[in-house]
DNA sequence: GGGGAAGTTTACGTTAACGTAAAGTATTGG
DNA sequence: CCAATACTTTACGTTAACGTAAACTTCCCC
């Protein structure tokens, strides 16, 4: 009854919109490590899941290195006590990073707000002149 | 009376921890058009605010181009109905991706703050075994 | 058994966003 | 006067993140 659910390289680019060539790049560059059935790749959820970090970091506008260092903090594999410590500090950096984006976000769409008013109100004002 | 500030290329630079290479960039892709004292570049406040766009598009991973249309959406300058809706459209489609981007960062920061609990039980344990 | 469809490897090509070096001009302080 | 400092142009180099093409295997279907 073990769920053995497993992806071909197939699917997971088309469920996350990207080409089997992305796909095979990451791997490339060590952020998944799919098993092989002969030749073919064969992916777990967790690949999955990997897959999905990456994707989510990217529309963050991260390079591929930061997400793997991302990934690489959820599993802190590490008894090693400096380590550990040098792990908070890049947590705590990140952390710094996100809230300085958010800050961008909220200017940005209250920006976007306001251009849409200008926006709304010429289009408003183009109405009004063509009523005469 | 006027205040006539301006930047030198350098003082811009140093104040974004930018190269001037960079901000010469942005004047090569037509992003910024300062004005000349004979060879040397004068900046004006408007520049200056333009770069502060930039960068914080950089800081949300857009690309040049997307900031570019950004910028170029807080001056409507357009009396043409079609245009207006286009442009209506692509604040719309902004606001989709931001939203996208709030989600992520809001997403990370909860997996942050597992990370860092996990971290700090880590840590913790250690102690214990060294103060046997 | 021929031909898609989906998988594979290898390898060269491409774009964005600058870096870096060379060679020249202009101003300013000792 | 000359040397440092800040500016300029021109141009080739570099890295990340894939795109694209070629040539091959495997499986399935009718």
């Amino acid at each position: 009854m073990s769920k053995k659910q497993t992806y071909s390289i197939g699917e997971l680019a088309r469920e996350f919109d990207v080409t089997t060539r992305t796909i095979r790049f990451y791997e490339d560059q060590g952020l998944v490590a799919p098993e092989r059935r002969g030749q073919t790749r064969v992916y777990t959820p967790a690949d999955r899941v990997t897959l999905k970090l990456i994707l989510r970091g990217k529309r963050l506008g991260f390079s591929l290195a930061e997400s793997r260092e991302l990934i690489g903090m959820y599993q802190p594999q590490s008894d090693n006590r400096s380590q550990l410590l040098a792990l908070q500090e890049k947590i705590h950096q990140r952390r710094v990073q996100l809230d300085q984006q958010l800050r961008d976000i909220q200017l940005l769409q209250q920006e976007l707000d306001n251009a849409e008013q200008r926006c709304l109100e010429s289009l408003n004002q183009l109405e009004s002149k063509e009523n005469v």
